[in-house]
DNA sequence: GTGGTCTAGACCACC
DNA sequence: GTGGTCTAGACCACG
């Protein structure tokens, strides 16, 4: 699992953290239980500071995705989330990249095509996460 | 056309009044050539600091969604930007959003119907704009 | 508003400011709508550094105390958080410390006295705030 | 006297055994005189490490809860400790749970409600100890 | 001037 | 070893 970071996008880092593990997860290239770097470690790997790598984990934690055990460190899976909520965002978060890509030229089908085919490639990392 | 703000929302309110204006453009609230509201008519509107408005004309006319000429004022369309670029940003967008859906129990056949809703409303909009 | 803050004590001190900012609420000291302190401004007053009045604030922001707003500052008041939840921790929080209390010699008289003494005096804090 | 973990939960493990064999002395399940299971019985039972059950059993004697003899091993019941310091420690915490309570919309009658019944549940308990 | 982010250390509690 | 907390700065985005 490597993260890479942009520094330099306008996207703070501990976000950019986040959001790679949500897709390592989706993707399956982290599993369910696997074991994430300890803080110090992902720290020390992607250059940024402890505090930064500490940040995205307790939004994850705090977002359902990942569980910090005393025990263990840090682990893939907790709660499922508010199923709902999630529903809403990712309808105003579609509303708002449509009319974006609408307005640049990119037609319905184009639109379609492309949610089909992210789709599918998402589906295919889950089941065929192994041999990563 | 209504800017609705929600302040305390961790949305900078310069890009809300960006989004809410993107979204009026492809939604067909806002034709092409239709002029928007000075800087200073809208942040008395909104009540936030012209500074704030104007942050987020310039970021729409930069994006090519706008153009400003100081004779005729601020109007709908302009340039229209790199096609591919905004399709490459969208495909980006979707699979973070499309994760994270997933990972919160949102199963592939609602995330691809939600998708195709979310176009059509879009589409109709965009047909039916003459009575705003 | 002042922040009594005891270091040495193993009540982390994030939590010790969220705790009193908590009770300040509940006991009418600050009202809502108030403003709070800046992050720097309490940080200078309470010798503490800012990050940690920070945490407090975000955590209570977390909990629906306050709200953060980009115009204005942090003030009291925000979203109501979740009743249900609310209830069950304060039943664990009772059941633990009348335990407590009980094995340390504390009847049960004593005890529910107790309860209706602390609740009345927070009750006329509410109703009285004005003279502070 | 079984102990349910938390692992997970943002309090330390060794803390839950604490408040657990408080409970279960509070409630009866644990007589006086009655013997603990060893520090390796019930780190093995629990799944922890010795040391943590240790820290539990040294907290506990200090706090005269039990009394550890090197001869007969760990019993419930010890000194009795300091009775006005426990009812000034329950008056603060009353004081924040209350607030909490409040605060999240539980009405003053509910709250007195709560604590008249989880006493009642307390001293049913002691009163029918022996079948455990 | 506000909060948001980040750094490069440090000490401590826990296991 | 882990994560939790804290410091004393700094820079930036926002309004």
């Amino acid at each position: 699992m490597l993260i890479a970071l942009n520094f330099g996008s306008d996207v703070p880092i501990y976000l950019q953290i986040r959001n790679q593990i949500v897709l390592g997860i989706a993707e399956g290239r982290l599993q369910a239980g696997e074991r994430l770097p300890s803080i110090r470690t992902l720290s020390e790997e992607a250059g940024v500071n402890m505090m930064t790598v500490n940040k995205a984990y307790q939004l994850l934690k705090q977002e359902g995705y990942i569980t910090i055990d005393r025990r263990s460190g840090t682990r893939v899976g907790g709660t499922g989330s508010d199923r709902s909520a999630a529903l809403n965002r990712l309808k105003e978060e579609l509303r708002l990249s449509f009319s974006e890509a609408r307005l640049n030229g990119v037609s319905q089908e184009e639109l379609l095509a492309l949610c089909k085919r992210v789709c599918m490639e998402l589906e295919e990392c889950e089941c065929s996460p192994s041999t990563s």
